[in-house]
DNA sequence: CAAATACATAGACAGATGTCAATTCGTCTG
DNA sequence: CAGACGAATTGACATCTGTCTATGTATTTG
């Protein structure tokens, strides 16, 4: 089929409007960067999927990764606020955050 | 309400399954990177407003950017697959690629 | 054909990103 | 308390990214 191109004029360009918010296009930019990681998507789609909160720990001998590498994955994670941590004694256990907005919900839903 | 912690022994970590399959994961974080920028992903949201194909010379004129740059982003949209390119003339029409795995699609549908 | 127009490519550069080794910080346990 | 252990932080480094200016390539039109 062929597609139907508009009419141009040479040296006219319009300006179309934008279809985000700049908040709302800068806050799913960030959760879209937080997840742009192999490791951190993994990472996101194990809490997801899991009943329980993981320990670092696990995380660490899931990735062929350093440790200090695993923490500033989960950091990133948790800047973005898609992770919460619980501390209990030495060790450190994530879940995905109790405070996910419907929309970034229904993102992982597609993704996992 | 208390969280529910599992049981821990020193010294003893677990790897645990990862959820996606390596190619899949690849290509999430491929489309993922892509979208993952305030400008393209704006740029998206319009393609997938438009019924028409989006002459570059209007994203021009909608971005306060240089025309390389707008070119540099279209182009990292069209290596990801998201976006197809019809070229007529002078002009450059680009919109959304019509072979976009549904996962994709479903992923366009919660950010737009 | 020559000038103008739309777009792409190349090169440069500052800043962000992913990774690791080394170190530091807290907490448990002998 | 001293050592061991889990995790975070720091500093270093190579690579990637977003942006620009300058240049190149097609295409249209006078």
């Amino acid at each position: 089929m062929k597609t139907a191109l508009p009419e141009r004029v040479r040296g006219v360009c319009c300006a179309v409007p934008i279809p985000l918010e700049r908040a709302r296009a800068s806050r799913s930019v960030e959760i879209l960067k937080a997840l742009a990681d192999p490791t951190r998507l993994q990472m996101v789609g194990i809490l997801k999927g899991s009943e329980a909160p993981v320990c670092i720990c696990d995380f660490t001998a899931t990735f062929k990764l350093s440790q200090p590498t695993i923490s500033h994955h989960i950091a990133r994670l948790r800047e973005a606020g898609l992770v919460d941590v619980v501390k209990e004694g030495l060790w450190a256990y994530y879940r995905l955050s109790g405070r996910l907005e419907p929309k970034t919900r229904a993102l992982l839903d597609v993704l996992f």
